[in-house]
DNA sequence: CAGGATCCTAAACGATACTG
DNA sequence: CAGTATCGTTTAGGATCCTG
């Protein structure tokens, strides 16, 4: 609530920013963080970069990004498409055929996220949790202590 | 558990990756998936480019990052510490002060999702969720229907 | 001040069943 | 095939109290 950022912020009033103008993320209640949480979210980041390659169809896409469910594929999905972010195209046909695409929007965060993406694949061997550690995202309750 | 990822990866048995080969984020149990949730999650993102602009206390990231809770901040420090990309330093004094900083490897991925931020940020004019629409982030159980 | 412990709510998520 | 609806489970996340 009384969260006014009082870091240096200029004009940014209880954490609101303007709608017209430039987002800004430590705002707590900047739209900008309802955008980050699609494209960050566990499987928004999968189907950015999925579709990055091109078209896909729905199948496709859950053969493709191991583990997703029906249910947040389909979800994720809408909320990158209400983003402007995936463009759904329903061929009426039967048995019927859905194609994702990205739109040049999404293509240009697909981009970024899949930096991301790829700096984690390339240099996981230089993460210390990953070499046999445990990965407090699986298990908060750590009973361990440093 | 029994989500052997039905989908035709080539030589990840089971849907898990050698820890000493790239890691593959398609993959469900890949490590490197541990990681991006890390990185990708809510706090994270925002812990990170905090610590981009140099060393930070405890209590200075909280106020930055508006709206995160005690907990939460420490919780996800303690992930990005065990993942090598923040040092933690702890002044034995009184009362205490605790200083967060970037490593080496943890600067590689924040700008990364640096860039990410600042795309979002900037364009978030251009997304049309964004302008007074629902935000499907806050409540998942949207009764509209396209 | 930094953060651990505890308790609790809300949300994310997954499995299944069903529909156009 | 491409979903939606429903249900149940798990986790994220927040509030509060307490300690070094």
């Amino acid at each position: 609530m009384s969260d006014t950022t009082p870091n240096g912020m200029t004009n940014w009033k209880d954490g609101l920013c303007p709608d017209h103008l430039r987002g800004n993320l430590y705002a707590g209640k900047c739209p900008s963080r309802t955008v980050l949480n699609h494209v960050s979210s566990r499987w928004g980041v999968l189907v950015l970069i999925s579709l990055l390659d091109g078209t896909h169809r729905f199948s496709d896409l859950r053969r493709r990004i191991g583990g997703v469910s029906e249910k947040m594929l389909a979800q994720t999905l809408k909320w990158l498409e209400g983003d402007g972010f995936v463009e759904r195209h329903a061929y009426p046909e039967v048995p019927p055929r859905v194609e994702y695409t990205l739109t040049p929007l999404g293509t240009e965060v697909a981009e970024r996220v899949y930096a991301l993406k790829d700096w984690i694949e390339t240099n996981l061997y230089r993460i210390p949790s990953v070499n046999g550690e445990n990965t407090p995202a699986d298990n908060e309750a750590d009973t361990s202590e440093v």
